[in-house]
DNA sequence: AATTTGCGCAACCGCGCTCGG
DNA sequence: TCCGAGCGCGGTTGCGCAAAT
């Protein structure tokens, strides 16, 4: 199983390629592109699987790599992309131009980790060692280097499966008591206040605060969207069956608390612009909902479905949203929006873990 | 000068997922 | 529904080079 039927083949070619090699590769794909990797190295005539073709392209052939030292700023986005997403080195590398997964993933190993660890950083947990070394003893568990080969058998990175009030939500599936909270439901309890206008010439934004305090959510009807009325009708008319659209219109995404939730729409606004979405929603102030009230939410299969990329919003600079969302934003239309500059650290970590562990489970 | 050690990086390996027959 | 091929990802290996002994 994992072995390519190719590789069984006798004759292929393995270890460095050559010069020739590489001329024989890209000049076959700059003509007529890869196609099935399969059939690469016989159309190139190469002695490879097809595999090893794929790889050397991605890591080595393709003309849109950046050669060269990693700058500050990319070891900086490294790590606070690593903070978010683990050891998910394609998912880090899309968001740096020009560098391939296995490129991000040997600087870690080689440089970065080495570095944090200097600084008194665990590069695991990317908490200050003695932090961690405290709380394995208290655990009774082995430092964070040693737990390395278990962390597979985790549902939730590790950093979710600590304590905590969004691990409590995740991990209360016997909290469902008396609370039954399907999306309209919830709906009903907000009072729209505010209608915002993007820069983008059409796409608006209901900012909202619910009229219970408690679970605040925001609805970006972009151009062109078929279901624009949806922001003019009362709440009240928000329904499980028109207000979730097909996956496809819906770009989730889940958001830092703001003090003013008309900033956060506007930022949901920008990233659902940019991904063409027709909706985008976010979650706020999860922290102030009963813990049941969210796991009844996440557990309806109306909601968890479109759960299931979740990103975060709420950065602080378009390169951090770019970071998190996975979508390049216009960096003069985003500080027309007003991006929020600050956001509670403890707040941003706990949504950080949620995206995550939304990921992960749902 | 010869050998050993350490490091960075390219490439491989194994696994899981998707998709089409 | 099952199965196999293809693909992508993350972990690991091992080569080549430079520094240290």
């Amino acid at each position: 199983m994992g072995r390519h039927s190719c590789c069984y083949k006798q004759k292929l070619r393995k270890g460095l390629w050559s010069p020739e090699e590489d001329e024989k590769l890209l000049n076959y794909i700059t003509k007529n592109g890869h196609g099935c990797w399969s059939s690469v190295p016989k159309l190139a005539g190469l002695q490879r699987c097809g595999k090893s073709c794929r790889l050397r392209w991605i890591n080595y052939l393709r003309p849109d790599l950046k050669r060269g030292a990693f700058s500050q700023q990319e070891e900086n986005l490294i790590i606070e992309l690593h903070s978010v997403l683990g050891n998910r080195w394609s998912q880090i590398a899309a968001q740096l131009p020009g560098r391939t997964d296995n490129e991000i993933k040997n600087f870690w190993n080689s440089c970065i980790k080495k570095k944090l660890k200097q600084s008194g950083i665990d590069p695991t947990t990317h908490k200050p060692l003695s932090e961690v070394l405290t709380e394995n003893k208290n655990e009774n568990k082995p430092p964070s280097a040693m737990v390395k080969s278990n962390e597979k058998k985790l549902l939730l990175p590790p950093q979710v499966a600590s304590s905590g009030p969004v691990n409590d939500i995740i991990a209360a599936p016997e909290s469902s008591n008396n609370v039954s909270c399907k999306p309209s439901d919830v709906l009903r309890h907000f009072s729209f206040q505010q209608l915002n206008y993007g820069p983008d010439m059409g796409s608006f934004s209901v900012a909202n605060q619910n009229s219970c305090g408690q679970l605040g959510f925001d609805f970006n009807v972009l151009p062109n969207s078929t279901s624009t009325e949806l922001v003019t009708a009362p709440a009240s008319s928000f329904s499980a069956t028109t207000m979730p659209p097909t996956p496809a219109q819906v770009r989730p995404s889940i958001s830092l608390p703001s003090e003013n939730s008309c900033v956060t729409s506007s930022c949901n606004s920008a990233f659902s612009y940019y991904d063409n979405a027709p909706f985008s929603w976010d979650f706020g102030n999860f922290d102030k909902l009963p813990q049941a009230q969210v796991h009844s939410l996440v557990e309806d299969a109306k909601w968890s479905e479109y759960l299931q990329i979740p990103f975060v919003t709420g950065s602080s600079s378009p390169e951090q949203s770019q970071a998190y969302s996975g979508i390049k934003p216009d960096t003069v239309n985003f500080q027309t929006l007003g991006f929020p500059q600050s956001a509670s650290n403890t707040h941003s970590k706990d949504f950080q873990r949620l995206a995550l562990a939304f990921g992960q489970t749902l």
